[in-house]
DNA sequence: TAAGTATTGAAAATTTATCGCAAATAGCCC
DNA sequence: GGGCTATTTGCGATAAATTTTCAATACTTA
């Protein structure tokens, strides 16, 4: 579990841009962080959940929160499956991952490795650009 | 020019499974063959291009084929921009390459790296998985 | 060449995500 | 606490990308 951001901590990151926190957007952070590792939630994963939890939170709002917090890199956006995204904790090293996704059944491993976020910091200063995320894809078919 | 599928590659490859080597599918596999090494076609610009090349061949089946070479491992299907997907040729090494690309404009640079395809292919074995693509994907700001 | 099946084009449908707007509410000052 | 104001929400409408349906067409193979 991912205590990086409390309630507080994100009501001031939000404040110091002009926003607000909202009982919404501390539930959807409060999900991901108590979401096991290797847990992905698309936006109708997190809606789905939310009604289980009776949290009343329209699709609008899930969605419009998932792109907010993905801009404040506090979630990561990722390509696993055809058709939608996936969201997980934006966590830095040494808990940054990779992912291994098979085509057929979209089963996924995460993985690690510091070689890859060393090449990635490279490439970016290599060209003046200022890095956000770097994200190994390993496209296969399961055994 | 990636020279790997010839007509009759592709029509070989394609009985093979008992699918037809169309016009269409011929002309798409050689505008993709023909694309200088950087540039990156959705499916939009990809139905332009046959539009301004008065080869006639329908949205749908432009969808259609990018699915089914991508499946077929001859393209690679990229995420370089929100909204819709990119393709280009699925070139092996040492042509095989990684995209650092601007959340802000979208601008993207290529680069090399052996040591990824390494890690790649190493988690890959690991697990059993049959390896088809593996992409880094360096999300950055540019200068 | 004929039979049989895969593929195509065109339009409709589906899926994913965004938008407009009125009502609700968080942050702020008194 | 009570009011003020800009932000946020929920809802329905809308947009954009991709898929599907189906009748007509065209590959393959024998
Ligand atoms: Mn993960
Ligand atoms: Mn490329
Ligand atoms: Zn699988
Ligand atoms: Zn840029």
């Amino acid at each position: 579990m991912n205590t990086l951001y409390s309630p507080s901590a994100l009501k001031a990151e939000l404040n110091a841009k002009g926003w607000r926190l909202t009982p919404q957007r501390e539930v959807i952070l409060k999900i991901f962080q108590e979401l096991p590792q290797g847990n992905h939630l698309s936006a109708e994963d997190l809606h789905e959940q939310l009604v289980g939890l009776e949290q009343d939170i329209s699709l609008s709002t899930v969605y419009r929160t998932l792109k907010l917090l993905a801009r404040m890199g506090i979630l990561r956006q990722l390509e696993l499956a055809e058709g939608h995204k996936h969201y997980e904790l934006n966590q830095p090293y040494p808990n940054h991952h990779h992912h291994l996704v098979c085509v057929k059944c979209n089963k996924t491993i995460e993985f690690k490795s510091s070689s890859i976020l060393q090449v990635g910091s490279k490439q970016a200063q290599e060209y003046g650009y200022k890095l956000l995320d770097c994200q190994l894809t390993i496209h296969a078919i399961c055994p």
